[in-house]
DNA sequence: TTGTAAGCGTTATCAT
DNA sequence: ATGATAACGCTTACAA
């Protein structure tokens, strides 16, 4: 790497001092109009840039932003297309890490970016994440901070969420008003938030309809295709089987189609299915799969845009949460009704 | 953001100079036994953190790796996470800035990147990329610059790419083995290297197999399943269509076989179709669709290898360029004539 | 209108 | 074994 040119390189070709410089770059007033002149052409023809390590020194601030992701799927890619266009705009460089979903590099993660003087964190956490010591510490260091996506209840601040808890009730009224009846699900890990809203929405709905829920129909797994593919195996496999099952992830919606097609049944007729994401893989599949839709790229946009207004806010901002409202897209994989209008 | 401890917070507790602490937290042979512990027990206790941002502009470099590529698909993030991988061991921390297939994003990108003092620059350029005065400007800088699948054939640095000839060449091959007499290509941009390079396999197959190149059947379009799809019913409204369509990406296979529905065809009988990337969704989709693997994963990881091969190589190392070999999947769009044996 | 000096946090060099 | 000082590149009081 070459030197780059500084400030006391113009300085000294032009016998000035630096703070003359300096102060002739950023056109204050008590310069000559001479000096002026001079100085930016000289910086043109060096093609000085000021050093934004030295900036950030003295501004204790690195316009940049830390992103914690716990993978790169189509959802969270497409959020963090949205972060990055937002703080762009707004003059920040977006820093990601992924965590892989291990709890362990989630730590990591966190300590590198707290080492590298971030002005703040956009999070959303592993599946493995149970203890959230590392994201209090971000706290405690008074740096700003917003959770996304998986937001944890019990740390306070500033969220950006989709509605969970609507997007299990929209798909599983969907599925009742297909005439399903023995609905089951195939949840995300205990631990976590999105999975738990998702399932309450499923709960709800089976109750608001009168339906039974019947508790060998729920099941707990990955957000992985082969878990879910094994999962619903054993779901058909049983004496009294579902008639329809609603994924929380499209990623687990195709293990379970995998495994309802390997099992000779048809879609919808013998069994429906929808899953969650609205990712294009759905539509691309035979049949195409009904999911729901949670508007990653505005979510992305408005947790950076949240984040922004956090960080230029003087004082602690109260808590805010937005909720994005999710919309179930039907396709073939739960439609035996065809739909008679186009219901809001 | 609160004031982070600094080593003069020590030094003064201590009353020690800063000098003296500095050493003894990195364990210098010459500080007594006890100072070592004082200091060392009590920066653990302040959770003292060395200011990066100091250390970068002392040493001038920042451990940090700027990535540019032209989006986050499936091929990308796959790379993406193996760059990470590799750079994280090593000590880098990786910034990611999308172009979005945009010149003018990508210029932007460059200069936020070589304006944030990053230690070097790993680049796949975006399809509109023409002129590389931006990537010769990293290079006049002395920064260190490895491209990475999308490279150029003009520009003197380490590089890693696949073997598109050879990729062309295994599809083509291919469907010439099932049978096929007239195979169209869907290239991507014409300016494109990686898209000429399989075309090129493509052309030199036909040509080895005595199959006359038919200049119909040679369609440039825009990396996108949109354009794809409507390629794909343009020539199958020839009035000698072709038998078969070789598409290289995996999306403008999609493309092309939701054509190819559209119109009643069926495949592999009327019609052959092989991808490129083997992203997840050829298995998924019915029929599967064969595709060309190209290892994003390794070419990540190779990627981010001869990164930090060539940073620490104290002079200019000769431009490597290491090939990935590509290996096609064989699936049941262009499968008519059963395998016998698995051929390497 | 311009220059001087201190400071951001750290380390390396040269005293003591 | 420890301290003083300069330096990395920049800005900002304060002087001149």
């Amino acid at each position: 790497m070459e030197k780059q040119t500084t400030i006391k390189d113009i300085a000294i070709a032009l016998r000035l001092s630096t703070s003359t410089v300096s102060r002739a770059l950023r056109d204050a007033h008590d310069i000559k109009q001479d000096t002026k002149k001079a100085v930016k052409e000289l910086a043109e023809k060096l093609d000085y840039q000021p050093n934004k390590l030295a900036l950030s020194l003295l501004n204790r601030q690195t316009h940049t932003i830390g992103v914690i992701i716990p993978n790169l799927d189509y959802v969270l890619s497409t959020m963090v297309k949205g972060i990055d266009e937002v703080a762009l705009e707004a003059g920040y460089t977006v820093m990601v890490c992924q965590s892989d979903e291990s709890f362990g590099r989630e730590i990591v993660n966190t300590k590198r970016l707290l080492d590298s003087l971030v002005d703040g964190f956009i999070v959303s956490v592993s599946s493995e994440t149970k203890v959230f010591e590392h994201i209090r510490k971000i706290q405690q260091k008074k740096i700003p901070l917003v959770l996304f996506d998986r937001v944890v209840n019990n740390i306070d601040c500033p969220k950006v969420r989709l509605d969970n808890v609507a997007g299990g009730i929209q798909a599983t009224q969907h599925l009742v008003d297909q005439g399903y009846k023995k609905i089951a699900i195939l949840a995300g890990p205990e631990n976590l938030n999105i999975s738990n809203k998702r399932m309450e929405g499923y709960l709800q709905t089976l109750k608001l309809n009168g339906l039974k829920v019947d508790n060998r129909f729920i099941i707990h797994c990955d957000f992985n295709q082969q878990y879910a593919y094994e999962a619903t195996k054993e779901l058909l496999a049983m004496r009294n089987p579902p008639d329809a099952i609603f994924t929380i992830s499209d990623r687990m919606a195709i293990g379970a189609m995998l495994a309802i097609k390997e099992k000779g049944l048809s879609m919808p007729g013998d069994i429906g299915l929808v899953g969650f994401n609205n990712e294009p893989v759905t539509s691309l599949v035979s049949p195409s799969i009904s999911s729901v839709e949670m508007y990653s790229f505005e979510m992305g946009k408005a947790t950076a845009k949240l984040f922004i207004e956090m960080l230029h806010s003087e004082d602690a901002m109260q808590p805010a949460e937005i909720v994005i409202k999710p919309k179930i897209f039907v396709r073939e994989s739960s439609l035996r009704i065809p739909l008679k209008k186009t219901k809001s």
